[in-house]
DNA sequence: ATGTTGACATTGA
DNA sequence: TTCAATGCCAACA
């Protein structure tokens, strides 16, 4: 009790729980994340969640926007650490410099099917 | 304490 | 078809 409650809501684990299932190589947008906790229009809270995902272990950086467009990327401490970073794990990126989502869209829920 | 902003997406007109 | 408004949750001023 005491009062400590520093740890975030459920929203913020449950998006860093579906992030952290995200396999390698691929990538997933805040929309699908969202919709996979069940909101579907909280997209832009589980862009908050990253933000906060950024001092975490999660691999925040295999998130992107509906675009494939790396939105966040200047929040990693560098704008070319999320490009780097897909590309060091295989991803490859279109002449506009987003993600190939037609090749590395991931789906939360997809890959639970047993 | 209240209001606004923010790593977005979806629906309505 | 395109443009605008709304929804969601949390942090910041």
């Amino acid at each position: 009790m005491t009062t400590s409650k520093q740890e975030p809501n459920d929203f913020f684990r449950r998006v860093w729980d579906v992030v952290a299932q995200i396999p390698r190589g691929k990538v997933t947008t805040y929309g699908h994340i969202a919709r996979s906790l069940g909101v579907g229009s909280a997209a832009r809270t589980v862009g908050w969640a990253l933000k906060a995902a950024a001092e975490t272990p999660l691999p925040c950086h295999r998130v992107v926007n509906r675009f494939g467009a790396l939105s966040g990327r200047m929040h990693f401490g560098g704008p070319h650490i999320m490009e780097d970073l897909l590309r060091s794990e295989g991803v490859a990126f279109t002449d506009d410099g987003c993600v190939d989502l037609g090749a590395h869209l991931w789906v939360p829920g997809e890959a639970e099917r047993t």
